[in-house]
RNA sequence: CGGAGCGUAGCUCAGCUUGGUAGAGCGCUUGGUUUGGGACCAAGAAGUCGCAGGUUCGAAUCCUGUCGCUCCGACCA
């Protein structure tokens, strides 16, 4: 390709709209162009790079075993009113009427449309199981559609959809597209780690993202510096501590202090110049299954998904002032365990290794200090309910350390069961003549996303640093001086002899001055750079340049094709 | 949905307080000189100042409304 025939608007100064990275990059390198908030053109560059990724996916999926389909954008609303999602869905669901008034909407994920068309052409165990996928582009009224797009309303994703006739071929089928995953990941050349997410109040659900590592992603990464734990911020587990033996205990009573105002365990702390650490915090929420007190430590913060799991309840919020004036006899910032009654206390590990807490009377204005768990105050359950830390000790190995880093999702994998087969009737014949629903997983890839990702996690001041293997092009040709002659049919000569050999090349051809192409092809981000000057003609020699490393080579113009094939591979 | 901010040339922005000829840099066009990491000279094109209404002899500037965009939060996961 030549540069002077393509669509190439590189920007030397960074549009205001552009926070992040990529999304900047992507803009300046002229791969894409905003249309409206969250909705983007792809430009021929930033095509190139989607159409490369979608086709490794293809290849890695098709390899899987999984058939490629093509559902439409435009949904009726029965099959979403079935599930219920047509409510639960919310307004991140862009509806539609046509112009009878019937209900559509932009499909934001495809798994009623799937059931559907699989209870309609499978009807015995003998079709499973069976993997279907598609590649397109999904529509979600994010709140906040924002890093370009990162998290757009538009937007391509690879989802696919297994059907199962039992458990086990299911658990084979995941396991299945996680090897695809990692091949996939391992394949476009990026740093990854596969996180264990939480799936929510829905049981049975288990689901893992892949997450590109980057220091802008949106989620921390928490995992083992010594085995291969891995997992979200939600899911991330906290060792149980070993409640020692020999630890002393306070003598006598907790002490009733006045504590004026104070309400946060900030200002308590300092009032009575105790550590956060030894206060117990103590917060009341409510369930559908009456109101409960969960005591974490004073420097820790509740993980409310954790709370859900360990009560098994789906209604999880934090009690309003009328609630737990009613639970504790006392206003919002004064709750304790002590002499707590009629509410299920749950505790986490590291409460009951205070010596001396500090904790709320349940009295307007009052604290207690010298709180020890099992002689003023007891927990019905006692569990893991705090956020993981860095540095805290590994759950798996309880050897190592957890380290945080961000990612950005950029695929999950879902054990997804019967949850839409049984509410949607999509039942199967089994060996035995049974009537069952089909057990479901589902596995989705954002397209434009990990090309976003990519950037973020290779690019320098100059640039993007494109992977080879979804580069827009792999070779750039790039002549010093165009207008003269010699070099520009050299330039040409080599042009040809990559093009022919398959290699994609696009040849610099624009009239005006060495730098600023170079600067442009840096921003684009080609992996190697082949640049033909005055210089290393005189002795029959190009150089060879990689963006990756910078580094610089001189090859003789007539080796120029077998240098470029042996570093494509 | 709450809070903050911004809409002036393709991009980055000035001008607005204090109303009176529409500005700069980069980019673009033409000609010339240049050509190894975003050159220089000369000439030029380009904006219904987001939109609508109001105040005024006169509005980019003041007032009201509206639309769009960005950020923070809430929401979602």
């Amino acid at each position: 390709m030549l540069m002077t025939r393509m669509l190439v608007p590189t920007l030397r100064e960074v549009p205001k709209e552009a926070e992040v990275i990529s999304h900047q990059l992507m803009l300046r390198a002229g791969m894409i162009r905003k249309l409206a908030a969250g909705v983007y053109t792809f430009l021929p560059l930033g095509y190139r790079v989607l159409r490369k990724v979608e086709q490794i996916i293809r290849e890695e999926m098709n390899r899987a075993g999984a058939q490629e389909v093509f559902m439409p954008a435009l949904l009726p609303a029965e099959l979403w009113k079935e599930t219920g999602r047509w409510g639960v869905y919310g307004k991140e669901l862009f509806r539609i009427k046509d112009r009878h008034d019937r209900e559509f909407c932009l499909g934001p994920t495809h798994e009623e449309i799937i059931t559907d068309l699989v209870r309609n052409s499978i009807n015995s165990y003998k079709q499973l199981p069976v993997n279907l996928y598609q590649i397109q582009n999904k529509f979600r009224d994010e709140i906040r559609p924002r890093f370009g797009v990162m998290r757009s309303r538009e937007f391509g994703m690879k989802d696919a959809y297994s059907f199962h006739a039992t458990e086990e071929s299911l658990d084979q089928e995941y396991q299945n597209m996680y090897q695809a995953y990692c091949r996939i990941f391992d394949r476009l050349g990026l740093e990854y780690k596969v996180v264990e997410a939480d799936s929510g109040a829905i049981g049975g659900g288990y689901s893992q993202e892949f997450m590109v590592i980057a220091d802008t992603g949106e989620e921390p990464v928490y995992f083992c510096e010594g085995c291969d734990y891995c997992a979200s911020r939600d899911a991330a587990g906290v060792a149980e501590y070993v409640v020692s033996e020999t630890q002393t205990k306070s003598d006598g009573k907790p002490e009733k202090v006045k504590t004026p105002d104070q309400k946060t365990i900030e200002e308590v702390a300092q009032f009575l110049k105790v550590k956060p650490a030894q206060m117990i915090k103590t917060l009341i929420y409510e369930t559908e299954s009456g109101p409960v007190a969960a005591l974490v430590r004073g420097d820790h913060e509740l993980n409310e998904a954790k709370l859900k799991k360990v009560l098994a309840v789906e209604d999880l919020k934090l009690a309003d002032e009328k609630v737990i004036k009613k639970v504790t006899g006392a206003p919002l910032g004064f709750a304790g365990p002590v002499k707590l009654k009629n509410v299920k206390i749950v505790a986490d590990h590291a409460v009951l290794l205070i010596e001396n807490g500090v904790t709320g009377a349940n009295e307007q204005d009052f604290h207690l200090t010298g709180v020890v768990y099992g002689r003023d105050y007891k927990a019905d359950v006692v569990a893991d309910l705090r956020y993981a830390l860095e540095h805290d000790v590994c759950p798996r190995c309880k050897n190592s350390k957890l380290k945080v880093k961000r990612g950005i999702e950029v695929g999950h994998i879902f054990k997804l069961g019967t949850k839409y087969s049984k509410k949607m009737k999509a039942n199967f014949i089994d060996e035995n003549n049974q009537e069952k629903p089909f057990i479901m997983g589902c596995y989705g890839v954002g397209v434009g996303r990990t090309a976003a990702a990519a950037i973020e996690q290779k690019n320098d001041k100059d640039g993007i640093i494109w992977p080879i293997s979804i580069a827009p092009y792999q070779v750039a040709v790039i002549p010093v001086n165009f207008d003269e002659k010699d070099q520009r049919e050299v330039a040409e000569k080599i042009y040809k002899e990559l093009s022919v050999e398959g290699v994609e090349v696009v040849l610099d051809d624009r009239p005006g001055r060495v730098g600023m192409k170079l600067k442009d092809m840096d921003l684009i981000g080609f992996p190697i750079k082949i640049i033909i000057g005055p210089k290393g003609l005189k002795e029959g020699k190009v150089e060879l340049k990689l963006r990756s490393t910078g580094e610089m080579k001189l090859v003789d113009k007539g080796e120029v094709l077998q240098e470029v094939l042996g570093i494509l591979g």
